[in-house]
DNA sequence: TTGTACGCGTTATCAT
DNA sequence: ATGATAACGCGTACAA
């Protein structure tokens, strides 16, 4: 089934059903009943590939994406889902490229024609995918801020302030010296940002923070040693499921016994017997304004690079007590 | 960059470099390494639309997901990861379609000639999707086993016989009556499948079986009300994490003061204080069997339709007390 | 072993 | 308002 078949069958020429379907010349109304009968008529479908080849435009977001991320597989499946769903709206497909692909797969997808952008997750610190995306045929959009952004569009969470946020609340809970059960790879870009904020509020604040990269199998262990040396603050910015095990096993009540504060998704921290006061990442948000970000690049609101932040807010729940 | 600047810089002609790349026609070795360089030189890709338009293949596999599945956010990262990872090892990308999309996305992706095949998740017992799958233009894939199989492709763990597993593993036990914790639907075509063979082994083991559909949000009261029976064989098939929660909450230890199996993942399984002796629903085999039959339809093998089931493997940890 | 020439199904520029 | 017609970039039958 071509455009020619439907020609034929409505008794035009080939390119007026072509403009039919565009919109992009005015059309006769006995004509264009014409046309669109015939489409309905042998459901009639363009082909993409002809269609990406005369038009140089394949109507496919390309995600690069990372299988395990630091997000969780809850936080990347937002991810997803609200990439494609924006995508759709606007006309357009979703083609995944892994991570492990690395610099290649940015070249291949972008060099091939089989996107007409690019949406780069789990960014790094310091990013070869940087390198590649400034100069690539397509508008290519950052999740997460690289230590370099020049000439690139980023956009992430304000992991910045939302650090504040919680030493601040533990400050402001009266507690002079804080523990941060926090990633334990320097290399994502927001570790160190969130990280270099935390330690700065609590300069400010007067409050000393010990950092505690958290390793996956040994959280209660780590638990167990900021336990000991007596500490009461606590902020867990990753495997709250396991920290919130590890003080029950160790006897600690959050909200009786010590104060608890979190980075994680509303979902996780109202998932335990005590509900966490908490500040979540927002996947939604963030890529929800990300995809309205990319269709406004590729409309041709050249907009210059830039970065942007989602806003961080802050839920109080109960495992903090109140003061 | 085009194929006919390559062959200008190689001086050759266009197709020569065509048929260097297909390798479908003997080459010199002599004008084989003038194109390989210049394509080199030139950093030369195929177009993508190009390609498609003149060969009838868009090296595209379009995979239809759930983004709520009842295998949970991890299980659905994992069949992805796999079925990408199969995908680029056959030079192949993966395009993401939603189920919202229905009917009419299979429709648009097949149609419009976006790819080469169909991976169709989360199949349910009565699945409209099927009829429009019979008569598509490109292969399709189930990873899940519908009502009507007649004309279909399709794949997916064992159900049944990880039922029987279970249930016999509480009844080897001595249970004389058990308690499944199971899904809360009756629309996914496992649901049923699980179901009737965890009954018909009940019965044939001469035990009482409950079947408690799941609500996400009362595990907890459900939980309670199975332990107020005195209920001490019980089988959990969903939110394996909320029920442990719950059985530790009403002060009852698996493998000690009941026996719990479940159908879960082994990183889930293997994530509690006691862990669980389990069937796993091996989403990775699941999906990596699934691509390795989808490419031998894509290469012409043409293997009729069929059923195939991923077999099925019980491990025992410490929830059911020996015996 | 290599080159020529056509077709794939659109979009878009000329004409009319 | 509509119809020819020329790209778009690659694959491949046909020639040489």
């Amino acid at each position: 089934m071509t455009s020619k078949d439907v020609a034929r069958v409505a008794g035009v020429s080939q390119s007026t059903v072509s403009y039919v379907m565009s919109g992009k010349r005015p059309i006769s109304e006995k004509t264009r009943r014409l046309v669109e009968d015939a489409i309905a008529e042998l459901t009639y479908q363009p082909n993409a590939g002809a269609r990406a080849l005369a038009s140089q435009r394949t109507q496919i977001i390309a995600v690069v994406m990372p299988f395990d991320s630091a997000l969780g597989a809850a936080g990347l499946m937002a991810f997803i889902e609200e990439i494609t769903l924006a995508a759709r709206q606007h006309d357009h497909d979703v083609l995944l490229v892994t991570a492990e692909e690395g610099v290649d797969g940015l070249r291949r997808v972008a060099g091939g024609a089989l996107c007409d952008a690019v949406v780069l997750m789990e960014v790094r610190t310091d990013d070869p995918r940087v390198q590649i995306a400034r100069d690539l045929r397509v508008p290519t959009l950052f999740i997460g801020v690289p230590a370099d952004t020049a000439g690139l569009h980023c956009i992430d969470f304000d992991f910045e302030t939302g650090a504040r946020m919680l030493v601040g609340e533990l400050a402001d809970a009266g507690h002079r010296q804080v523990a941060v059960l926090g990633w334990g790879t320097a290399e994502l870009n927001y570790v160190p940002r969130f990280r270099a904020a935390a330690e700065a509020t609590a300069a400010a604040r007067g409050v000393v923070l010990q950092w505690v990269p958290v390793e996956r199998e040994r959280v209660e262990a780590q638990v167990a040693q900021v336990l000991a040396t007596g500490m009461t603050g606590i902020v867990a910015v990753t495997q709250l499921a396991r920290v919130v095990h590890a003080l029950q096993g160790g006897g600690m009540r959050p909200g009786v016994d010590l104060d608890l504060v979190a980075l994680a998704p509303d979902a996780d921290a109202t998932g335990f017997p005590v509900p966490v006061t908490a500040v979540s990442q927002h996947p939604r948000d963030v890529s929800r304004q990300a995809m309205q970000w990319l269709f406004e690049l590729l409309d041709g609101n050249h907009h210059g690079p830039e970065v942007r932040r989602v806003p961080a807010s802050l839920v109080r729940r109960s495992s903090v007590r109140s003061h």
